[in-house]
DNA sequence: CAAAACTTGACTATTTTAGTCGGGTATATA
DNA sequence: TATATACCCGACTAAAATAGTCAAGTTTTG
């Protein structure tokens, strides 16, 4: 059970946007840089995260990207959503008739899926990117 | 973010057995018939649980397969360790020198994704083969 | 002995992932 | 106003993972 990588250096990215913006904009440069991303894949990540608004981006010379929000008004739940990461752990559809192997009775375990998938989202939900900035002494 | 199909049919074949095993042995042949599994497929599955002591086998005519234990004793997270399926949510490891996309530090994100396998292995752990078999008025 | 059912390793087609590539467009500053 | 910097965007691809299948057994009961 795996997050892919795009999912997972847009919050890394992210949250290195918040710690190093002050005010003015960065470069995905440097955060490939400084996060050892690729840059090419960095666009490919950035252009979600603009699209769903979670990131604006200023162009021409010093131009980059800022938060469109504060970190703390960012759920990760945002990011994941926007990157097209869906939690959906198994893959029969709630209300299709084809589905929990093309038996139209839902299938013995459907149940224990759907809570483990509301389980994780719930996570996601309540993780705000400021969250992950409290590195040291993370509380849970 | 996916579970894979062997997991998934593993649970669901192990379900199939608690609600339609009373002490004889359930074949394989049967499980595939109900839960619409290729047969091949779990053979493969059974061997892994066989291994892991989840099931036992009885050869030859009339044979099949029953719990090794009762259904409230299997843990889901047994099931998954049995089918090699960890919750390792993202790449790099936690002691490794190479890892947080080679920097020595650790990645900024990195005590996120640790708190999320936590936050997901323990709902399987939580969860016992008997909980899914309480499928109408699902408690959580 | 014959049939049912477990045993095991190897193989393969398909899909997904994790990127790269190429050719743009906008804009601040010299 | 030239140009370098940085965003924009669709298409492409190599490699890995997934989801099975296949072949060739062994064991046990009727």
């Amino acid at each position: 059970m795996k997050l892919n990588t795009k999912s997972r250096y847009a919050v890394m990215a992210l949250a290195d946007m918040a710690v190093f913006s002050t005010s003015k904009a960065v470069s995905l440069r440097d955060i490939s840089l400084r996060q050892g991303i690729s840059l090419l894949y960095l666009e490919q990540i950035f252009l979600k995260l603009k699209k769903n608004n979670i990131v604006k981006s200023i162009r021409g010379i010093n131009g980059g990207y800022i938060l469109s929000k504060s970190p703390k008004d960012i759920k990760i739940s945002e990011v994941l959503l926007a990157l097209d990461q869906k939690v959906k752990t198994i893959g029969c559809k709630k209300d299709s008739k084809k589905s929990c192997n093309g038996k139209s009775s839902k299938c013995i375990t459907h149940n224990f899926w759907d809570e483990l998938d509301l389980h994780i989202n719930s996570f996601f939900e309540s993780k705000k990117l400021s969250d992950l900035l409290k590195n040291k002494e993370s509380r849970i």
